[in-house]
DNA sequence: AACTATTTATAAGA
DNA sequence: TTCTTATAAATAGTT
């Protein structure tokens, strides 16, 4: 729709693709408000230009509610996790997206039943829930694992002191040389 | 563009605002594609219809990876907002739990639109995300401060032995007595 | 689901 | 870049 026709195949010049880039974006995002606005809807849009600059638009709460929660599902693990490391580590997560991804384009989204995404949902709180039991398990036993270092360092700390203690013929070595001294461990705070 | 122009805003009748959404929809989700195909970008379109049916294309690259690239982007936004920040926008727990509380125990079940629902169907699970995310942060310092303890004992016990050799005329008693090793401390299995 | 009268988006030019 | 305008494309109302 301009002043001819074009193919719609890559747009060879340089600055007209620019350009075209910019205004076709627009246009997009301002398709998207409409149709969210006239029909009741929440419509996201995600562009991602070819240097790797990302525009996105969402209008409807409902659909910034998703992907805000979505994010915000995610941010603790992003909270934690170096940036660099956690693009390493992705793969799990991205394979998991992939199964949702499938799921959702379906031939014909039209014909997906409720009734299937309902399950759908299950299947995948079930997932969820089976994933964080075992990362809340495998904390707690690497919890626990650290703690049972402690009490053998420090009763083989113990042990050099007393050690000590008696080549030094009784004098109290032990005392100072404890600087980290024999409290009792801490609780996990994660626990009270 | 059509018979006549209309305003945007929500179409009142409804089996016109159905029309008109299939018909957006597919204009939309039409543009994205052509627009990832002229300059070489990558587009994302996500719809959920008032019904709760979700509709989505993807062009250039596949949803999970425009959805991934979003996310990392705003890694580094989550990673340095204050929990305390975040927590500002959502309801104190103990409203929350009320909130929960007066929904069981409304009378008329019936009278409770599905909106306030979803609302606080949002306002839960922001709620538990921001619980998670403290859990893990306070788990993640936990750790950390297990490891330094345990790099501390280490050292005093490196010490310790040392002494133990100087007083014992260079017998190697340490080797014998450190028992738990000077092994480089575990990783912590969640992050591998 | 097809058909058009119109509006809207936009390609090319300034 | 921004604006202008001729034209292509999308779509509102109709069948």
């Amino acid at each position: 729709m301009g002043r001819r026709k074009v193919e719609i195949k890559l747009i060879e010049n340089k600055s007209s693709r620019q350009v075209t880039f910019s205004k076709r974006r627009t246009g997009l995002i301002e398709k998207a408000r409409q149709l969210s606005v006239l029909c009741e809807s929440s419509v996201a849009v995600l562009v991602v230009s070819a240097s790797g600059k990302l525009y996105n638009s969402s209008s409807g709460d409902n659909m910034t509610d998703i992907i805000d929660r979505y994010e915000i599902r995610h941010a603790d693990e992003l909270r934690t996790l170096d940036l660099a490391e956690k693009t390493r580590n992705y793969l799990p997560h991205k394979e998991l997206l992939e199964s949702v991804k499938s799921n959702l384009e379906e031939p014909n989204v039209d014909n997906v039943s409720v009734d299937s995404l309902v399950s759908l949902e299950e299947q995948l709180e079930t997932a969820l829930s089976v994933t964080r039991a075992r990362k809340t398990e495998l904390t707690m036993e690497f919890v626990k694992m650290l703690q049972e270092k402690e009490d053998l360092l420090r009763e083989e700390n113990v042990v050099l002191a007393s050690q000590i203690g008696k080549t030094n013929g009784g004098r109290e070595n032990s005392s100072s040389a404890n600087s980290s001294g024999n409290n009792p461990p801490e609780t996990l705070p994660l626990l009270k």
